[in-house]
DNA sequence: TTGAAAGCGGTACCAC
DNA sequence: GTGGTACCGCTTTCAA
């Protein structure tokens, strides 16, 4: 019994170890051909008479062989693995941008390697370990990103796409939605729509995307002689409801709020409910992003689109390097996409 | 100018294959030990004097070196990614879980190798790559998986966890919530509310959870000698919303329904409220998953809370190995984690 | 077109 | 404790 335990306990341990994946070598030895020349018939480019390769897949499937991924990136020293730090997945815009940006990855013959950044800025240490997977690039949503870290990748020829985030950091390619013109045509649009007191819920502080938002907002309101009230949401639902009950209990409250993203926005018009009040008629109000949410009749909310395929394409693009097989190395870009205003129901034509 | 475009283009076309990172040779020349030395350093368990160990460190970070993971995946034949299969994005609970998850293996060291299932069937081509990545394990959330892909994983000493998903693939880990036992619960909290006729609206069909969830709600119906309506909402809020248009338009509609999932329940109180029915007042609901939106004020959804953290935790130790540094591969586990009943204001106690 | 062999950057076993 | 060395599984010259 004892004896059996040892054994029992030695093949365990040592199974992985002992147990041999199979390997082109195998395949090869199989065949009697070399094992160059099963490496070919898996690198795309290289010349195997169609006979041998013939052979070669078939015996692979027989065997059950399949190319070592890790082997290969050692070897040829890339990867077909992108790194993406993602912050705060409560907003459901960041799921829905993860999961069609792994989408059109995979058509690529690329994955995403996942760090969910805890606090806005990200742990150097985690983001670092994607040097040691050798990533082919690295995407950056929703996550400060330190401009000395983001120098390491430089040094490595790896190329950063922050996304949905300016940052300053020269280093950096920037993939936006437009921020400025959105806010300034949603300004342009509620004052169109006989708004007069008008205000802005910020996001968190000192984000590229809520500033800008703010600022082409602010630029319609001046254009059109209007002063502009502004709170802070911080991004979150529970923070858009707060400021609304700030706003709305005020003396001389706003007929329409602009948030710098939707789920904020859907914390307002809760709230404004609870406090009695009616959107639009009493209050009409404005998100940003047109997640699924804002379409619900619930909320029926009147948004920003962010054009999020276009966005995610153009990303693929500076990653990958574009389809005229340029490299991206040479100079960072700066890419502001126009979005677009989706009409729902809450906003109300005054007068 | 020719000249130096050709030198320029040269220099860029090369840059990828002549710039090379910095390796643990390198650190070794640079202090006169040897690679092997440094290598110790960076190994775990491996015997270095404390002298030597930090002149290394101080050498490694002074010239930015960092262990290559893959070569060092290569030698050991263990990596420190989990691959991770995810469907639904769209129901919130996901991402949640998706989030915990990365940050829980994060701590220990490991890394999520992410998989976004298109359809319901995954591509099997697509989990497949897991093993050219040599995985250390594989997690799948809400998404089938055929038994032979499951093989191929097992013949590699894979192990595989189902998470919220029982499949009756016999290799195959699974961690649930104890869906029968949270069925069970709410049938007897709306009977024990007064409600009577009782209807619940599955998810997906043929998913082990829809499936579960139901037959527990009505084995309690059953012990009290009511009958169960039924109809289907597919996991989504459309789907609730409709399935929600066609029960309470129905001669003899419910006084209570139950959804197998969150969001299904939101759909359906929208929907009543939109028929002119008032939450919980002409209406009960209860959903099943506690997502964040639940307890938005627009819903206040009275739900049932899935034991997330205990589920992942539990699914970690499968995939790692548990604390007493047992193996995963001699049996398969299945377990099942009770939830909670979490009550907010979407039913009504009647009479 | 094919085969032999030199890496890729580590790990781990072996002497010393 | 340290250095030498044989792999890990693949890609990629270079010759044949």
């Amino acid at each position: 019994m004892l004896r059996y335990d040892i054994i029992k306990k030695n093949q365990r341990s040592g199974a992985e170890n002992l147990e041999r994946n199979v390997t082109a070598f195998d395949v090869a030895k199989h065949l009697g051909v070399s094992q160059s020349t099963v490496s070919r018939v898996f690198t795309a480019g290289a010349s195997v008479s169609e006979t041998t390769r013939k052979r070669v897949l078939a015996a692979a499937k027989e065997l059950g062989y399949r190319p070592n991924a890790l082997a290969r990136s050692l070897s040829t020293k890339r990867t077909n693995i992108i790194g993406l730090v993602m912050g705060d997945t409560k907003n459901p815009f960041y799921p829905a941008v993860l999961s069609k940006f792994s989408g059109e990855l995979r058509k690529r013959g690329f994955h995403v390697l996942l760090v969910n950044a805890q606090s806005d800025t990200i742990q150097s240490e985690e983001v670092l370990q994607f040097l040691e997977y050798n990533v082919a690039g690295v995407v950056v949503t929703d996550a400060l990103l330190s401009s000395s870290i983001a120098a390491h990748f430089m040094d490595n020829h790896i190329p950063i796409v922050l996304f949905n985030r300016h940052n300053q950091i020269p280093m950096c390619h920037t993939v936006c939605c437009d921020n400025m013109h959105g806010g300034f045509e949603i300004g342009e649009y509620l004052i169109a729509k006989g708004h007069r007191r008008l205000a802005f819920i910020a996001g968190s502080p000192n984000t590229s995307t809520s500033l800008e938002r703010e600022t082409g907002f602010r630029e319609a309101l001046v254009k059109h002689g209007y002063h502009l009230i502004t709170d802070c949401g911080h991004y979150s639902y529970e923070g858009g409801s707060e400021a609304a009950v700030r706003l709305l209990k005020s003396v001389d409250p706003p007929d329409a709020i602009f948030c710098a993203n939707d789920i904020m926005a859907l914390g307002v018009i809760d709230a404004a409910k609870q406090m009695g009040l009616r959107v639009p008629y009493d209050v009409s109000v404005v998100g940003f992003d047109d997640i699924d949410l804002a379409a619900w009749s619930a909320y029926s909310l009147t948004t920003w689109q962010q054009p999020v395929n276009e966005m995610i394409a153009y990303t693929i693009d500076l990653l990958l390097g574009d389809s005229n097989g340029n490299s991206n190395q040479c100079e960072t870009e700066c890419k502001w996409i126009k979005g677009l205003l989706v009409e729902r129901g809450s906003v109300r034509q005054k007068h």
